[in-house]
DNA sequence: GGGCGAATGGGGGACTTTCCCTGATGTGGT
DNA sequence: ACCACATCAGGGAAAGTCCCCCATTCGCCC
């Protein structure tokens, strides 16, 4: 059988050495790029059977490679091999058409095994990371956060302080109010979120990226 | 003459199979370690000319490693070596000790020659990076923090939780102690930063980017 | 050996903060 | 008139913070 052909898209060349060393007698490594218009031209022209693609590239990231050529070489199979393991950046990656996300904290073997694998089709996951695709999928789309529609503007305001760990007293100075309001509008907020304090609340807004 | 003599930090085994691939002919690999705990282990034991050291690893980061095992081999030097380029990440890591900062961008005979400078008591930096430490130095390097300098380690620790925003009760949980050794501490920390409660002392944190 | 700093904890107390409850008033919109 | 919203009050239970006091242990240094 015709050893599998990879190229290499990472903008380390000491990493690719590292691959090239861990795999090169088990491979044929038929191109390698450091960024996302050359992996992009590298890709069309060699039309490997397996991509091992950075996630983050100078010029962009594993996504403008995957718009680039997807549709230009149906044959390849895209694994992802990233330090990152932020779900946004395997959800995204994933997404965008690759078939595997994998960290780079993988072993030789297993990187051997993983690219195996997503040549045959499988969709190869770090164990931790094949929870946050699959919540993706299954909750992500449909709610679009209607929890926080349901706070009023002030409430909003208020908690954005207090997310910030800012006492009663601290939030009421700084908004011109009496402490019991601010105490009011935070009882609110905490019962229409269903948290029961506000280091939860901390918790959920630095969530959602509202602090 | 004899070949410098390398230890090689980093959670990545494909990375560090790419820098023996590289530099394995020309250096002396006598040690690795994938985590903050083997690496001081691993430094003590063979006291090697060079340590290369990722700036992330698990169990904590590149200064922790530097803490550990500093002062026990004197004649060693520390090169970091990361993919971050972040300006924090680069002067802590100096500060914490290490004579030199390159990222893995780098290619194998400038990482070659970076290597035999670091020996040779040469500070060396990625041309971007050098700028970062000049600038870390230039505003306010004059007192060098002397207040930290008055808290022992264990303060040290407990209040970088503190200025974090745990509570006593999880502090103890944390570093399993009782309540009382948290609160003995935090009250020493905050007399001798002459701070008068915990919010004051996690914006002293802030500032100094110690969280 | 004696002193000293560091780390560990216990008791107790004063105070603040948080969170919840039951209210009230006024305003603006439909 | 009704309702959502914002404003504020009193009271209270629970937790957390910060400050005293104190003791023990350990290792280090003179």
């Amino acid at each position: 059988m015709t050893r599998l052909r990879l190229v290499l898209v990472d903008d380390h060349a000491m990493f690719r050495a590292g691959v090239r060393a861990e795999l090169g007698d088990d491979f044929d490594i038929v191109g390698e790029a450091a960024n996302v218009d050359e992996a992009i031209r590298v890709i069309r022209e060699t039309t490997p059977d397996v991509v091992l693609l950075d996630v983050h590239l100078p010029g962009g990231d594993a996504r403008a490679v995957l718009e680039g050529c997807l549709s230009d070489v149906p044959a390849t199979r895209f694994l992802a091999l990233s330090v990152s393991d932020a779900p946004d950046d395997v959800v995204a990656t994933v997404r965008g058409g690759a078939r595997g996300y994998v960290t780079k904290a993988i072993s030789g073997p297993e990187l051997r095994e993983a690219i195996q694998r997503t040549a045959d089709g499988d969709a190869v996951f770090s164990p931790r990371l094949a929870g946050f695709v699959l919540d993706a999928f299954a909750g992500g789309a449909a709610e679009h956060d209607e929890e926080i529609d349901r706070l009023t503007p002030r409430e909003r305001e208020v908690m954005r302080l207090i997310a910030r760990g800012y006492t009663y007293r601290e939030v009421a100075t700084e908004l011109v109010l009496s402490i019991k309001t601010v105490e009011t509008h935070v009882s609110a907020v905490l019962r229409k979120l269903q948290l029961s304090n506000r280091r939860e609340l901390a918790q959920w807004a630095s969530d959602r990226k509202l602090i």
